[in-house]
RNA sequence: GGAGGGGUGGCAGAGUGGUCUAAUGCACUGGUCUUGAAAACCAGCGUACCAUCCGGUACCGGGGGUUCGAAUCCCUCCCCCUCCGCCA
């Protein structure tokens, strides 16, 4: 939710943003403005009545206590009338809130100057692209081949106990989620990152705060009897750590991390892009938040990019980074980067993370807020977010970028260390199809 | 799930219908004094909104109600504490 001050400022600005966000129509703006200043006039009108009212009940208070019961009747009779007037006033104002809360949510944020404007997929630029995709002698096979062959995931068993996009994971599978949860935990913690285990369900307040209502409310799933919804993200509970809070400037930035499982509905989504592990509905994820100085935030952005990146890197899996256009990008957002790393057995590049700058938009809504040191009053945060990272797909690029001619797959190095496992950690070796169920 | 007790400004804590729409203490900031510090004294010290200025309005867990007037009375929801029940 933009704020209301900004768009009275420089309501050219929102304007313009609205158009590169391929907006055909920017009334909305003006209907805000117009609204905007009718809700402060009748809010002065509401106030000076209020003053009267309170100056009157005083007036009466004192005439009790002199015991001139007769004068302070003849106030009572005219408050009434007040009260009436009062009344009236307050209804007007409950309504013109709601219309300017309304239009207000309906106003996406605005694009940092650096995005490229775009309506698509195809507009998107390709920052740069990283490793080397594997060559095979043989026909790679798509990860829902190799973690059938190898006992890895059972995707049937899920959809008669849960349903279709909530897999088993079973033996290496469930290891090697484990081992990644491990890895990319330990890397955010060494880079300063307090790590956080979260609530995986969250109240309606935290949903609003994040922007995840009242726009996403499809994408989630929700527990109607304690009117709670399971986290889509962790993304959610951690930027809600603080809400409503006014830190001191001294203890910014704030850099979480938290590793939780992610549930998302998806409802509509059907086909080859979302076979295997493509597109769950639950999956375990590691988030990185922080919550910095307006000043910071641009920095922040790409420090959280690169992090993202070491993690690819380290796995030895070919990336690439996207700098998503004005129309592909998040209603909250200013600025998101998105990695994708290519899956060899599917021949394509599958997304992994997505690294957002929201600058002050979801802060308003959490009043999420510092205090200067200098002093003076309390400022908006700036608050960013990234997957550091996404599981299932990573392990669907890693099956399939390390499957060798005899079946057998071999993981990076830096996977058997956080598995606890010495030497080459080799799915379908002999020691591994002992442990099958 | 049941019974009882509570939620007041950064903290503590008064205030049970009207002369403050929040006393007082601590903490904090500035000043006086001092070579410096401490102490003492003086002043300031929540958030948001409206208003060109003077100033005004709202917020005592959230929401609603009663009243000329609500921190105070009523309803409702949330949270915390104690005890009981259940339980990894």
């Amino acid at each position: 939710m933009l704020e209301l001050k900004r768009l009275r400022d420089a309501p050219a600005l929102v304007k313009d943003a609205l158009l590169r966000r391929g907006w055909q129509d920017t009334r909305v703006v003006d209907e805000v403005l117009a609204l905007d200043k009718q809700h402060r006039a009748h809010l002065t009108a509401r106030q000076s009545l209020q003053a009267r009212q309170n100056r009157a009940a005083q007036a009466i208070g004192r005439l009790m206590r002199q015991k001139d019961t007769n004068a302070a009747q003849a106030h009572i009779r005219e408050q009434s009338r007040l009260k009436q007037e009062i009344k009236a006033a307050d209804a007007d104002l409950d309504r013109m809130q709601a219309a300017l809360d309304a239009l207000l949510l309906s106003i996406p944020n605005v694009p940092d100057a650096s995005v490229p404007a775009g309506r698509a997929a195809k507009d998107n630029v390709v920052v740069h692209e990283r490793g080397h995709r594997p060559q095979f002698a043989f026909k790679p096979q798509p990860h829902w081949v190799l973690t059938q062959t190898h006992q890895l995931v059972d995707f049937a068993r899920g959809a008669k106990v849960a349903g279709a996009g909530f897999p088993f994971f079973v033996g290496d599978g469930a290891r090697l989620q484990r081992a990644l949860v491990q890895y990319f935990l330990a890397s955010a913690q060494s880079a300063g990152y307090l790590e956080v285990q979260p609530p995986l369900v969250v109240g309606e307040a935290s949903a609003h705060g994040t922007g995840q209502l009242p726009d996403k409310e499809g994408q989630m799933y929700r527990l109607l009897e304690d009117n709670l919804y399971l986290i889509p993200t962790a993304e959610v509970p951690l930027t809600n750590l603080y809400r409503g809070e006014i830190l001191a400037e001294t203890r910014l930035p704030i850099r979480l991390c938290g590793y939780t499982p992610c549930f998302r509905r998806e409802a509509g989504s059907y086909g080859k892009d979302v076979r295997g592990l493509n597109r769950l509905h639950q999956f375990d994820k590691v988030e990185i938040v922080q919550i910095t100085r307006p000043e910071d935030s641009g920095t922040v952005l790409e420090q959280m990019v690169q992090h993202a990146e070491v993690l690819l890197e380290q796995l030895e899996l070919p990336y690439r980074r996207l700098l998503m256009c004005t129309g592909e990008m998040g209603f909250n957002q200013t600025k998101q980067y998105d990695l994708e790393v290519w899956s060899g057995g599917q021949a394509r590049w599958l997304e992994v993370s997505s690294v957002s700058n929201f600058k002050a938009f979801q802060a308003h809504r959490l009043r999420l807020r510092y205090r200067p040191a200098s002093g003076g009053k309390p400022r908006l945060a700036h608050t960013l977010n990234g997957s550091a990272l996404a599981l299932p797909r990573i392990v669907a690029a890693l099956l399939e970028n390390n499957q060798r001619a005899d079946g057998t797959i071999q993981l990076p190095s830096i996977l058997s260390r956080h598995a606890g496992i010495d030497g080459d950690w080799v799915i379908g070796a002999q020691a591994a199809r002992d442990r099958r169920i």
